[in-house]
DNA sequence: ACCCAGGCATTGG
DNA sequence: CCAATGCATGGG
């Protein structure tokens, strides 16, 4: 048992509540009251603790897979300050004190993750992913490794079509894995270089492309706009008329952390509850 | 049997 | 620039 400190407050059952409002998730497998991740081949468990959460095993392979995980990199108490000055923010942050986001760790993960979930309902996507992870990742204890960009990269799109992809979904995912876009680099390029490098590829638009900013880079400022758990997240926080996209400009610079509390708040603590 | 769901590419004005 | 269309599955 390693205690991997956290900046307080931090609720770690809710801020992994996304991984499981639509169904598990095989890949960051909520069970047994801790988050199980597999990383290089080993199964990682995280359980609340005081202070932060154990991980088990803590060495420096786990370590930054975890610090992406669970959200370190985003600086809360700059967020607090600034949403104490906006109306909503003002009472909606509070309530969902502790609330840090999870990131993808990886990037092609969080491509794939995307575009699973374009057009259907998450719960639909959720189950499709795990006939993916299921059936190209790898088990280690109860929960898998992502399906490697390299494993993708051989299957058949005929493969993904039996796991319940469209035609044009498969098509996307394994000419992505082919591709030759380095997805690592992505990480020193400005925010719209990252769009654009991505939304050059087939099957990845600005949805897509913003949420690949925000919930796997990071970046204060990604606005998933078009998104519509933000879309109607919005509207139920700021009236069915506001503008979505335009209404961003008032969270800068912390557009993503708003999105994350605006989408998340509308779940378990909505409007007049 | 419908209809919608955390999009996108394609086609045609 | 904008409107219409097909896509595959899960849940209501």
């Amino acid at each position: 048992m390693a205690l991997l400190r956290i900046p307080q407050p931090y609720d770690f059952a809710l801020s992994t509540e996304r991984y499981r409002a639509f169904g598990p998730d095989l890949a960051n497998l909520w069970h047994d009251g801790g988050l199980h991740r597999v990383v290089d081949g080993r199964e990682v468990r995280i359980t609340a603790a005081d202070g932060g959460v154990d991980v088990e095993p803590l060495d420096p392979q786990t370590e930054p897979v975890v610090r992406k995980l669970l959200g370190l990199e985003f600086d809360l108490d700059s967020f607090a300050a600034f949403a104490a000055t906006e109306p909503v923010l003002a009472r909606l942050v509070p309530a969902l004190a502790g609330f840090r986001p999870p990131l993808a760790p990886d990037p092609f993960e969080s491509l794939v993750t995307s575009i699973s979930a374009q057009q259907v309902s998450l719960f639909a996507a959720f189950a499709i992913r795990n006939r993916l992870i299921t059936s190209f990742g790898k088990r280690a204890g109860d929960a898998y490794s992502f399906p490697t960009r390299e494993r993708l990269a051989l299957v058949k799109e005929q493969e993904l079509v039996g796991l319940g992809f469209s035609g044009r979904k498969a098509e996307y995912i394994v000419a992505l894995a082919r591709s030759e876009l380095d997805l690592g680099s992505l990480a020193l390029l400005p925010d719209d270089d990252v769009k654009a490098e991505l939304v050059a590829q087939r099957g990845i638009g600005e949805w897509t492309a913003e949420w690949f900013l925000a919930r796997h880079l990071a970046r204060p400022q990604a606005w998933p706009w078009g998104d519509l758990g933000l879309r109607k997240a919005v509207a139920a926080f700021y009236g069915a008329d506001a503008d979505v996209r335009t209404i961003g400009a008032r969270f800068a610079p912390f557009q993503n952390l708003t999105a994350h509390y605006l989408v998340t708040g509308l779940r378990v603590h909505p409007p007049g509850d």
